[in-house]
DNA sequence: CTGAAAGCGCTTACAG
DNA sequence: CTGAAAGCGCTTACAG
């Protein structure tokens, strides 16, 4: 800016009114910034504009996910940056892989660089380190999964509802023994859907067998391990309900390997790419990624912009999408 | 940092060298500032940290893809963001939708943001406006497709190559009529991939009928239309080879609803989810996704290094999966 | 080992 | 309408 000044013969704070579009700027000196600016290429370094501006507003967000690879939340970063780039505002993006160590280390260093607002899928299961970076001004949101020992925006999933909907529709079809598969017991995700398949159970006067119920599937091998052992059982399973994207795909693959793929009602929570394709087409859960995704990221700016109404907690619903894999009778 | 300062009575050039873990500064000393730097709960802001550092080096680079919510290109941002954390860099990330003025647009934000690095997957045609960038120090490197009127280091798939050799195998079953489906005719990727079809057909002393290539689809309506006017042909074929992920998935619905998913043999670019489970089993030519990502950010990080070497060009080779779809005879 | 002064690139607050 | 001075939060360069 001092080169363009120079060039220019004029002062730094000139240079400064016409690149901050001010237009109280006399035409010929405008004129003459312009053309430095052209010359030297110069482009203004918004970051030590932020340093110095009052607001401090640094126009960027971070994102701390589990994963930005994964589908479901590669659409969420979506509809996300989607609102972020309405407002000129750039996004950050990273993977703690359900690490709670590295979920506040990346949080932590985000908010380092002054970032205005936070979203997160909260892999940890204590948030309250992130108390003092609010109170800083930070403004924050949590998706998929509430935070814990912190008040703050949620963007949810109605999960435990989708799951005894889902449930409820294979006991109305008379299966009397459902499976239910999902991952790490202590995610709030899980928990949610294991309580929802218990309340359907519940509401139609089935008793819980708990042989059915295969929690911390963590990767596609012990889901392979499991789905093998329900069905090596006396009295196997004639319907599954699987609580997670990647948990029914590597349950599909078992189910081919076992030849049984068109006798067992299976539904999981998650849609997926080319599940209609599949024989037979699989019936979901199907999340609304992008409301999860626009909801955080209008919460979040709401609260940048000054919003300080108690935290809100917003549940967006779920659609069954029956394929046929799920209205297969017993 | 004054505030830390002055409650532990020390100078604030102190403070910033207990904070940026300079081993010169008595035990007492230090212990006052962790002390005091704990009560306020005080971070360092990095960004006017970079701003006055010798080096200028604000730690963090920019990615500017067509989607992130592209499942290629996900695992691409993934294997990227994995090389920075290593580093301690963070990740902005934004898309560009295939727009040219938008890819300038979100590359120059970031730019403004004084990042060290650029990794772009160019949906523009000319990419000099970011020479000055690179004059200015900006670290450079395209992915997928080269840039245009700009040297720079670029990492690619050998996709004529890969495309020539699948469809060389599909004549080699005995097709002589195999249709080649394929994006915008303007991407370097559906160049050089029609490009390993003609030199297929040109191996096998096969003419190219026009009528069998269809390029510029760019929804999966169109390729919907393109797949039903091939096969609404006298001559129709009996193989294809789709160009890229979303036309290959397009064109699986269509030969299902035609009903003739079984008896016309495909092999679509790119690999995808679930591919082993559909009726038949869909061969690719898969690309190397997570080499693609680490050996951007590698050739990244070494020019941030320093590295002045003249620009590199990475080919990345690709892998042809036979699941099934691939080899069904004529 | 410690600190006072200067300055990174910009905007604020104010005077002319 | 224009600019000189001060300062955002930090590090550099230097003196003690």
């Amino acid at each position: 800016m001092r080169e363009v000044a120079a060039l220019a013969d004029v002062s730094i704070k000139t240079v400064s009114r016409v690149v901050n579009g001010e237009r109280t700027v006399d035409a010929d000196l405008a004129r003459r910034v312009h053309e430095a600016i052209g010359m030297l290429g110069y482009r203004r370094d918004d970051s030590a504009s932020a340093l110095r501006r009052a607001d401090r507003v640094s126009s960027s967000i971070g994102l701390v996910f589990e994963d930005v690879a994964n589908p479901f939340l590669a659409y969420v970063h979506r509809a996300i940056e989607n609102v972020a780039r309405a407002r000129g505002v750039l996004t950050f993006a990273a993977s703690a892989d359900e690490r709670p160590e590295l979920e506040r280390e990346l949080a932590l260093a985000f908010c380092a660089r002054r970032i205005d607002g936070l979203i997160v899928v909260p892999a940890g299961t204590d948030h309250s380190y992130l108390a003092r970076e609010r109170d800083a001004g930070l403004a924050l949101v949590f998706v998929d999964r509430p935070p814990a020992f912190l008040d703050a925006d949620t963007v949810l999933s109605d999960n435990a509802q989708a799951t005894a909907n889902a449930v409820r529709g294979m006991a109305e079809r008379g299966h009397r023994r459902i499976g239910f598969l999902c991952d790490r017991a202590e995610l709030y995700t899980a928990q949610e859907r294991l309580q929802g398949y218990r309340d359907a159970l519940s509401a139609c006067r089935m008793a819980e067998d708990p042989a059915l119920v295969r929690a911390n599937l963590a990767n596609p091998a012990s889901v392979d391990a499991a789905v093998r052992e329900l069905f090596a059982l006396p009295e196997a399973p004639t319907a599954l309900f699987t609580g997670q994207n990647l948990i029914t795909t590597a349950t599909l693959h078992t189910l081919r390997a076992l030849g049984i793929h068109n006798s067992i009602a299976i539904i999981g929570f998650d849609d997926f790419e080319l599940a209609d394709l599949l024989d037979p087409p699989v019936s979901v859960v199907a999340q609304n990624v992008s409301e999860l995704g626009r909801t955080a990221a209008e919460l979040l700016f709401a609260r940048i912009d000054g919003d300080t109404s108690p935290s809100k907690r917003v549940v967006v619903p779920t659609t069954l999408i029956e394929r046929g894999s799920g209205e297969i009778a017993p």
